[in-house]
DNA sequence: TTCAAACTTGTACTCAGTTCAGGTTTTGCC
DNA sequence: GGCAAAACCTGAACTGAGTACAAGTTTGAA
């Protein structure tokens, strides 16, 4: 998520053109760091896993791991490039003339989609090592900072606080939804909590004023 | 606000009664070390300051800051035992004949009063050493432990969905007004704010069912 | 072929957090 | 007052995350 196939090339890296040699050896680096620790991880839980053992397995230098993830925690929240862009494409629209309340829904049943193989993943690693419960802020909070920037593309129109509120309160219902997700039921069912808790919490401020 | 003053001696500590000797210099300890490592911080910045600067400047080895506060973000966030015991008696009651919404509110509501004192001087903080706010949770969070226990004591009187939800929401309405509240602002502006928080975000989930 | 830019790596460092064995202080009790 | 046990403090030694940097290697383009 923190910048580093995002400045690599100063636009986005065009994933199913052709790529220069030394993308996609980025882009093969990259997954394997990252899958040879989802892996370790899962077999051994978070803590037990040191960066240097996710290096090593994955045939890379502890410095080499450290320029492809900000931190440790990262090489379970960071997105993989290709989804990193349809991520980027789901926000390029600020959804200007709709109430942010709507486009907050819209936005985040899109991401939802997005996570679909992911998630239930990430899920189970939550469960089997409660220091990641802990220490980071929920697979929810990863995509925060792209979704502040996103808000304030659009016009604001109107109360400043009203507008945090809103913000923070779909935030929460995403958290609330993908708490309360059984990873074995179906992904429809995780869409299907994730609806009915924004409806819920967005009753009250899903229009404008009071 | 883990575990230190609250097991020490059993039940907690009777403060303003006769303490022993023993008692008395570990919360004097504690205070000198809080107070040490609030001052330091505020100079320098969060991350400018380390544990063994604060340590050896409230005269007590590095160790024992390690059993005062379970970690160097603790210092900032953990309650005077003072305030913690005020805390606790706010959550004694779990309100249970009322509504959720309306119990969360009361005692966050009650908690912001506990709070005037360390808010002010804590955003401030934040505001200084911005690798705080990324690293830790927000000042809210640290309630969030004891207030789900709090919440597991209420009778559950439905959904748990729209438990976990309304609860979240709650919180997400708490850390927005302390992210909203200008502390150079009066304190009862800040109050203001959070009400006005609890009650837009509790419009569409304060009766039970929809 | 050549050269600059991009990438990798080992080394060496700082600091958070843990463990533990000993030394010191407090307390309850005689 | 004196004593033993419990509680407390401390220094030392360790693991592991994260950073800085200089030296080496690979790639892309001319």
């Amino acid at each position: 998520m923190t910048g580093f196939f995002q400045t690599a090339s100063g636009q986005r890296c065009a994933l199913s053109a052709v790529m220069g040699l030394r993308e996609r050896k980025k882009l093969d680096a990259w997954r394997t760091i990252r899958s040879t620790a989802l892996r370790l991880i899962s077999e051994r839980g978070f803590d037990a896993v040191s960066v240097e053992d996710i290096a090593a397995a994955a045939g890379v230098s502890r410095t080499t791991f450290f320029t492809y993830f900000p931190n440790k925690e990262a090489v379970v929240h960071d997105l993989d490039p290709a989804e990193l862009q349809q991520w980027r494409e789901l926000l390029e629209d600020p959804r200007d003339g709709m109430p942010l309340w709507d486009a907050l829904t819209e936005v985040l049943l899109g991401l939802a989609r997005l996570l679909e193989q992911r998630l239930p993943l990430q899920k189970r690693l939550f469960a089997q090592s409660p220091e990641l419960c802990q220490s980071s802020r929920g697979p929810c909070a990863s995509y925060q900072p792209d979704l502040e920037e996103w808000l304030s593309r659009r016009t604001t129109d109107g109360d400043d606080l009203r507008t945090a509120l809103t913000f923070s309160t779909a935030m929460a219902a995403c958290t609330t939804a993908i708490a309360a997700w059984d990873p074995d039921d179906s992904y429809e069912h995780f869409r299907e909590i994730l609806r009915d808790c924004l409806r819920w919490a967005g009753a009250g401020l899903a229009r404008p004023v009071s």
